[in-house]
RNA sequence: GGGCGUUUAGCUCAGUUGGCUAGAGCACCAGCUCGACAAGCUGGGGGUCACAGGUUCAAGUCCUGUAACGCCCA
């Protein structure tokens, strides 16, 4: 007897050893950049979500990377010339911050000592030594991306894109200047746009300030949450019909610390019930008090320098930062006895997503793009199924904010980005232009000198919303745009709803006019992912330090238990919880493939036959093969990768592991044992067989989700089980015909296997124990199943020797342990010494439970409106239920006699 | 204030269109160095499906309400 050939591979599953130079394979081999042309087959197209390109990956990233690539690898052995395109954004604010920091701790200059275009320089090299980590990381994971097509947005080509885009915009009207209220970041001194916000809770304070009429002793008290704006006050508002101010409306306030004369106005959106019923108006610092002012004519003030300070409005104030002036303004109205009270409150403090400092509403100048005709084509794109997301109930959320869109404010102050195409003259004409205007030459409008161009540059998501097709050489219509656009699936994180997918699509729409309607959507799938939480249930975040950095885990774990782990914890749509050890899951769940494959490669040394073996477990086995193979195929087509990954947890473990291979080691011994040319050295060949294509398509259908630890199995494999070369360029497994026959009696032939168990653990029989078992077979169907599988049920129960015999026409043995199964009763005689006491007990516990049972079903039959309204299937399941549970029943009762 | 989600075993979660005795992994208990795997194998214990009503022959599943937790928008 030879021992199987497995000593080279490790007894366990090692990552390190298993992931070595297999990306640098996947790399070499082309497979993952689909020519250009010159290909007839179908494409399939992933656009990375770019991230941020001072990013690191966390496990947000791990996750929907892994799901790209799950998506991405599946496609293209389906045979897709299959496309993922990488890449980072060049994220404006995150980055300048990130080197204005280092400059500044370094060499402690600011961006201003350098000048703008030192500045920039700085910028593009650390960009050329740091940017590229993230994509580095990606590699790590196993991410099949196309890298030779990898891109930033300040690329070049993408940057023409970006002044393309503006100025199509520009020609249609779209772009306009104006002073508005913004959202003011005033640590990173640049507006922010809305949805860059957040909103939290804090503890804080209302203030309440007597404001005295004038010419009178009279005063109203207002309440204010932020008393150092009253020094950009224009006017007090009350509501119309409040009875308790009808005398003051039309009546002049005299402002305190400025002495301005502010008029009493009376305006609808005031609450008669909020505070003192009377608002102060801050036109100028607040955005209800901003549309207060503007239906009043009031003027609009402005208080604050860019810096957070106040400037020369701030009266005795001025200088001073805005915290400052707070304690000052609320010390001068204490001191002259003008402030009523004070309140503890929670209230609502805008937050920037950037900075984490509390944003300023602040009037500046900038630049808007009118979104409301933009939108509307994205608003039809899911109402005609041009756009599905999935969970499905995101679509509201994408429609809510799209059918209340607010115009788009697109400039930053910033020096890192795509600098605005916009130039003007020396009366300040602005013009936009794709190609950059020489100073000093004629405005194409009105011919005067250009003077200079727009200080300020996009904001970064007016180049990601070109993402899906400037990447694909847009405004270029042919080559790859032609080819690989629209995309079909995008997977992103569904707090970029709004900023990101939305605007996709707007852009799509918007700037593939040279494509019919249908076409011009950016992607079909809109997949939005889970939200990785701590083991908690808390956000992972830096400031909290709860983040588990998925790099570490890869090098602990292994990338492929990484991904398995996180497909399998992850179901559609929720968010997951994890800690460190849940990597453990698909730590084992790799350790188990590889040992599977470590017990089949080891066996497929030898010869093997040309067919697969024709026993039940092998035609059990091909059927099971075929029923994973349907149901991952159908879970990845649809996008369910925790549906995927749970169908190949049970097929690899249960199916493959713990039956087949286990019931295939008898036929392989029998085979050793007997020596070449016998009978069941071929019928052991045939076994061979049936392992290694079983293998074999399992390691392809496990390749998405496991791709190195599979690729590093499958050139192992020998080639009459495999194509040449990659798993990753083999073909996915086609399903196969069911053999449910064969899953039936192999089913049966589990039930009576675990009986035995279960008995021979009652018995406490070691695995060195062989005793003859017995089986009553409630039919001949049944005896005779048994009769021509008894080696099998042998070699799996660990029996010397099995006889079936028909229930009806036999007695219960005396002093035998037994238990039922679905099909009869087994038996295993016991000798002096055992407790029938303990054998009873059980078997009188089920008992009780199968009665219950019947109980349960007669009563539910005895119904007569069961009987007459339900679905006459379910009727007739109950009564054939009913039928097995009485024949239990008194199987059970039989087999108890004999322990008396 | 509006919207969405969640609540099932000690923990993390499955549970299609209502229809067998509500499942899995981890943890727990008992037993196993059986020639792939102790990151394993065999057997076992453990659930008032958040709560209250309702619809139905039948509810973890559908409807209404309540509570708790979480997220988004204003």
């Amino acid at each position: 007897m030879t021992e199987p050939q497995t000593s080279e591979l490790p007894t366990r599953y090692t990552p390190d050893a298993i992931e070595s130079g297999v990306y640098q394979a996947w790399l070499d081999s082309g497979l993952m950049s689909p020519p250009e042309e010159g290909s007839n087959r179908p494409t399939f197209t992933i656009m990375i979500p770019p991230p941020n390109v001072t990013g690191v990956l966390h496990m947000g990233h791990a996750l929907n990377n892994t799901m790209q690539d799950i998506v991405a690898r599946h496609r293209r052995m389906m045979g897709f010339d299959t496309l993922w395109l990488p890449g980072t954004d060049h994220a404006g604010i995150a980055t300048q911050a990130v080197v204005e920091k280092k400059l500044f701790s370094e060499e402690g200059k600011t961006r201003e000592d350098l000048g703008r275009d030192e500045f920039l320089k700085r910028i593009w090299d650390w960009k050329e030594h740091h940017g590229n980590t993230i994509l580095s990381q990606l590699r790590r994971l196993g991410a099949s991306c196309d890298w030779s097509r990898t891109k930033f947005t300040l690329d070049p080509d993408m940057s023409y894109a970006v002044r393309v885009s503006f100025c199509k915009l520009w020609d249609k009207g779209l772009v306009y200047r104006g002073a508005r209220l913004v959202n003011w970041d005033c640590k990173l001194q640049t507006a922010v746009s809305d949805d860059e916000i957040e909103y939290k809770q804090q503890k804080g304070h209302m203030w309440y300030l007597r404001y005295p009429l004038k010419d009178s002793d009279e005063y109203l008290t207002v309440g204010t949450t932020r008393p150092e704006t009253m020094l950009g006050d224009t006017g007090v508002a009350v509501h119309p019909e409040d009875s308790r101010f009808q005398h003051l409306i039309g009546k002049t306030i005299l402002l305190p610390i400025v002495d301005r004369e502010i008029p009493i106005v009376a305006d609808e959106t005031v609450e008669k019930d909020l505070g003192t019923g009377a608002v102060k108006v801050t036109p100028g610092h607040d955005p209800a008090d901003y549309e207060r002012g503007a239906r009043h004519n009031l003027p609009i003030l402005n208080i604050l320098n860019k810096d957070g300070t106040l400037n020369e409005e701030g009266g005795p104030f001025s200088g001073l930062s805005k915290e400052k002036a707070r304690e000052g303004v609320v010390a001068w109205f204490e001191e002259k006895d003008l402030l009523e009270k004070i309140e503890d409150i929670q209230h609502n403090v805008s937050i920037s997503d950037r900075s984490q400092t509390a944003i300023e509403p602040l009037v500046s100048e900038q630049w808007f793009v009118k979104m409301e005709e933009l939108a509307a084509p994205a608003i039809r794109a899911v109402g005609n199924g041009s756009l599905q997301f999935k969970p499905e109930r995101w679509t509201k959320v994408y429609l809510d904010w799209l059918t209340n869109v607010r115009d788009w404010c697109i400039s930053r102050q910033l020096w890192w980005g795509h600098r605005i195409p916009v130039w003007y003259d020396e009366d300040g004409t602005p013009v936009a232009s794709v190609e950059d205007l020489e100073l000093g030459s004629p405005h194409p409008k009105t011919g005067k000198p250009i003077l200079r161009q727009d200080d300020d540059v996009l904001d970064t998501w007016a180049s990601s919303w070109l993402w899906p097709f400037a990447t694909l050489s847009w405004p270029e219509k042919s080559g790859d745009l032609s080819r690989f656009y629209p995309t079909q699936f995008l997977s992103t994180a569904r707090d970029i709803i709004y900023l990101w997918v939305a605007r996709m699509v707007m852009a799509g729409y918007e700037f593939l006019d040279h494509l019919p309607e249908d076409e011009r959507c950016p992607f079909q799938t809109c997949y939005i992912h889970a939200t990785v939480l701590d083991g908690k249930g808390r956000r992972m975040s830096k400031s909290l330090g709860n983040g588990i950095d998925p790099v570490e885990m890869i090098e602990k774990y292994g990338a492929d238990a990484v991904r398995y782990s996180l497909m399998i914890l992850t179901r559609e749509g929720q968010d997951v919880k994890l800690a460190e050890n849940r990597f453990e899951l698909g730590q084992r769940f790799c350790n188990k493939i590889w040992n599977a494959a470590r017990f089949t490669l080891g066996h497929l040394e030898g010869e093997t036959a040309e067919e697969g073996g024709q026993t039940l477990e092998d035609r059990w086995i091909r059927s099971r093969l075929a029923a994973v193979t349907e149901e991952v195929s159908a879970a990845l087509d649809s996008y369910d990768f925790h549906d995927a990954a749970q169908a190949l947890y049970r097929f690899t473990w249960d199916d493959f592991c713990d039956w087949y291979v286990e019931v295939a080691k008898r036929r392989l011994r029998l085979g050793e044992d007997a020596g070449l040319g016998t009978p069941e050295a071929s019928e052991a060949a045939r076994v061979r067989r049936t392992l290694g294509e079983t293998l074999s398509s399992l390691l392809r259908l496990l390749h998405p989700f496991t791709p190195y630890l599979t690729e590093s199995l499958w050139k192992q494999l020998p080639t009459c089980f495999r194509s040449e070369g990659l798993i990753m360029a083999s073909s996915w497994p086609e399903g196969g015909q069911r053999d449910l026959q064969a899953e039936e009696d192999f089913s049966r032939i589990q039930d009576a296997v675990r009986g035995f168990r279960n008995v021979r653990a009652l018995l406490e029989l070691s695995h060195a124990d062989r005793p003859e078992g017995l089986l009553f077979a409630e039919n001949s169907a049944v005896q005779n199943l048994f009769e021509s599988e008894s080696a099998v049920t042998c070699f799996l129960a660990g029996l010397e020797g099995l006889q079936s015999q028909l229930a009806e026409t036999s007695s219960p043995p005396p002093e035998s342990g037994t238990d039922i199964f679905e099909g009869g009763s087994v038996f295993l005689g016991y000798g002096e010494g055992t407790d029938s006491g303990k054998l009873k007990a059980t078997l009188e516990k089920k008992l009780q439970k199968v009665q219950n049972g019947v109980l349960g079903i007669e009563k539910k039959l005895g119904n007569e409106r069961f009987v007459q309204n339900a679905d006459p299937e379910v009727v007739e399941s109950e009564r054939h239920r009913l039928a097995e549970l009485k024949t239990e029943v008194s199987t059970l009762q039989a087999n108890l006699t004999v322990l008396a």
